[in-house]
Formats: structure tokens, C-alpha cells, sequence
DNA sequence: AAGTGGTCTAGACCACGGC
DNA sequence: CCGTGGTCTAGACCACTTC
């Protein structure tokens, strides 16, 4: 016999969907032992190896801990350090609900450095978008994203007030994002900054510039962000 | 017969570092092909999912990328993005020397919060090391790192002048550094550091509070770091 | 069409953990 | 001791890329 019926998803996937149900309805929590590599092999028909694979993959996905001699168990949930998430994202997980304000959306095509970052032409046409962005009413980030205007026709003011520019982009344009690379350091705020987000103009803010990429690695957003230091931490992981 | 000759290390990573000498070597230049699975597999003399499981470690951590119908190559070198370097390292890295100038070394035990962190006593002793670091006979950055006394005696200031914080820790402690958790915000420069960073007292500066974690997970060092913005952007890189 | 990686089998022995 | 994960074999078919 060769292998399992071919229904297209691979055995190994359908044992790592039938265990991530388990946790995700809470039958399995933090700590429990999700079963061997025999006893899964034996329960879903397959060979060790497969029943193995599905185990190993997991774990590198965080999902579970292999102790050898033990077995394998629940991972406890982890904090999301160094993900990439929008700001509708990060206010959901915090159980408040964030907007925007929208307060340019125009066309420009004089940011040749950005416009190089996102490898179009120096005069390239891009859509400039400044949004303020309040959690609790109160402002605390400034944010200019900066995209093609020729791949993202017809981005029109009024899509962006409510939901998200991330959904927005994954839901109707087909983009998939990859993954950002960013450069942080601090800056003081100038007079609109400050009026804006409701500081002392010289207050401490914290500047994030992002370039966030496409799935297929091209270079798709350009964001600059100013954070109210008072209101606003950045949480990373580093590795050695 | 049961697998190759025991010698202890296992033949995947025989077969990985034979692969990393030719990179490392100069043999093999990013995009050459590595050789295929069934390649290896006969110039080692093991079987096919051994020589696969050595490129598919490879592959995760980034030497190798593979191309399913196509081949394994030499993955190009990749930027360190999210790894946790001391100041020795960077500094290196990028062909500089820096240095440090021990500015106190002091044992304390009134930082309640900070031992809560390293999982001491809230009297627990600690050891409090304020350094400047400096390139280019510039100073860029102001650290305080605090670690617990009892379990590094005789850190002495002497040793700290010069070489690096990390390697004496983890050559003569024994200690394996793993990850670190960062919070980072902004702030204004006080008296005391735009003194010392040679700043205009209310610039904008990088605040880095670091947890650092051993191997076994334990909590192991804390360091408060204020850096010139105008000489350190902060570079990561987030995944979705 | 030939070669590559992706998935899978049905076993095996070893090293380690907990009882 | 027994069960666990870690390593390994000698094959197989499939899906994909390249020519």
C-alpha cells in the first residue's frame, strides 16, 4: 500500500489539527501530555515517523514541549514577543477596542526614499496616509503609511476609519504579510506632533520606522510611527 | 546491522558539519546547491531520511534553503536581526573597538523590584555596575546592570573595565546566556546623563530595560540601558 | 523525462526519565 | 523496569521544477 487516502492534506497535518482542536476547546491544558509518538501513530494509523513529524513540527511552532524520556506536553500559551500585528490586532488582544482618525489621505510622488525602500521609481505615485490612532479615547500614536498607489488602486479615505489597513490589504487585495523590518530610536515632539497627541511639545517619543513585506518578500509598506512614550512600550524578544 | 558506527555524534550532524566546513571554507558560495538528498545519503553511507533530516535542521536554522523540484542551496548570509549581542560584540561586528568606563560598582539591596525580577529576595543583594560605553571616543550609551551577588562573588570592578560583561559570565560562571525580554520607550536626558552622553539636557533618548535569561530559564540579568538617539537605532525584525 | 524535495511505511536500537 | 523521545534503515510514491 502506499500511503494514506490522499484527501490533499498530508497525515502528519491531521494529527497536528485533531491536537490543536483538543487545546484550543480546552480538553487538553498547559502542561498535559498530548499523547505519545506510538500511541498517536496507533490512533490515527500511521507509521512512527509520521506520528514523530507531526510532534516535531509542533514544537517548533511552540505549541508543545518534548522531554525526552517524559513525552510530550501542552506548551503554555506564550506571549507574542516579535510578532507582527496591527494595531486592531494588539488592542483586541488587550480586550479594548482602538480607532483611527484619519487625517490626510492624498497622493504624492516627491518621497524618493521611500519610494526607494519600496522599489518603485524615485517619482513613483504612493498613497500617503496620516492616521491618529486612540486607545480609551485618549491619542497615543501618530502613524504615516506610505504604499503604491498603482498596486493598491481605489484606496479610498473612507475604508480606513473603522477596521483594519492589515485586513484591508489581506482580505482584498490577496497580500499577504510576511514580516517587518524596523528601526526604532526616540525623538522629541514638535509643535503638531505634540498638539496632536495631546503632550508637551519636547516630550520623549518613541519613532518606529517599519518596511513590511509581502509574502512573495516585496517590500509593500512603508510606516512611520510616533508613540507616546508615556502610554506606549515595545515588548521584544532576543536571542542569543 | 543497527545505525552507523557510534562514535556518539549522530551522522545528521556529521553530515551538517561537513556541509558548514565547505561553507564556511569558501567552497560553497550562497546559491550553490548543497547536493541533493539522495547525494548525500549515498556519500555518507546512510539512508535518505537522514540525509534529509541534516538539511531540513540546516534549513531551519537558516544555512541552507530548500526548493522542493529544484534543490538545496547555500542560503546567502543572513542579517542578525532580534539576537541578543553584547556591546563587545557589536562593536566588533562592525570592525569597531569600542570600550567601557566603569562609572560605580556597588552591592545594593534596596531594589525591591528589580530582585522581584531576577527572582531574589526583595532585600536580596545585588550587584549594581554603572558603565558608559563609548566608540569613536564618543559616548553613546549609559547601562546599569544589576545581578545577584550571591550567585557571582568576587565580581570585581577591575574585571569589568575591559572584555565583554557576557563572556566573563559565561567563561569563568559557567553561565549560558539564552534570551532576552526588552521593554523599550523613550525619555528625556536628566542633569546626570546628558552630562555623561554628552547631550543637551531633554534630548530624546532610547530606553532599554532588559531581563536576561540563563539556559535553565532562570532570570540571571537586569540592565537599564539609556541610548543617544542620534547614534543608536534599535534594528528588529517582526514575523506575522 | 529526469531529478528534486515532500510525505510515508514498518520496522529497529539507543539514551534518558520516572517509578 | 518500562515508556518516552532521538536516531536510523531501505525502501516507496507523489508533486514539483528544470531542461
Amino acid at each position: 500500500m502506499s500511503q494514506s487516502p490522499h484527501n490533499g492534506t498530508p497525515a502528519y497535518r491531521r494529527i497536528q489539527k485533531a491536537i490543536l482542536e483538543r487545546i484550543d476547546a480546552g480538553q487538553l491544558k498547559p502542561g498535559d501530555a498530548v499523547g505519545s509518538e506510538r500511541e498517536l501513530a496507533r490512533l490515527h494509523g500511521v507509521s512512527l515517523m509520521t506520528a514523530r513529524h507531526a510532534l516535531v513540527v509542533l514544537e517548533q511552532d511552540g505549541r508543545v514541549e518534548r522531554r525526552r524520556g517524559a513525552g510530550t506536553f501542552v506548551a503554555p500559551p506564550k506571549i507574542h514577543f516579535n510578532k507582527l500585528t496591527s494595531f486592531s490586532e494588539q488592542m483586541a488582544s488587550r480586550g479594548l477596542v482602538g480607532y483611527s482618525k484619519v487625517l490626510s489621505a492624498s497622493m504624492v510622488s516627491d518621497q524618493a526614499e521611500i519610494s526607494a525602500r519600496l522599489a518603485l521609481p524615485s517619482d513613483g505615485r504612493l498613497w500617503k496616509i496620516e492616521r491618529l490612532r486612540l486607545g480609551a479615547d485618549e491619542p497615543f500614536a501618530l502613524e504615516t503609511v506610505y504604499l503604491s498607489a498603482q498596486d493598491f488602486p481605489g484606496l479610498a479615505r473612507s475604508r480606513l476609519e473603522r477596521g483594519s489597513l492589515f485586513s484591508l490589504l489581506e482580505g482584498e487585495y490577496g497580500m499577504t504579510l510576511a514580516h517587518a523590518d524596523e528601526e526604532i530610536d526616540a525623538t522629541t515632539a514638535d509643535a503638531k506632533a505634540a498638539h496632536l497627541l495631546a503632550v508637551a511639545p519636547g516630550a520623549a517619543l518613541l519613532r518606529i520606522r517599519q518596511l513590511i513585506f509581502s509574502g512573495g518578500g516585496k517590500a509593500t509598506l512603508y510606516v512611520l510611527g510616533l508613540y507616546r512614550s508615556d502610554r506606549h512600550t515595545l515588548h521584544i524578544r532576543r536571542f542569543r
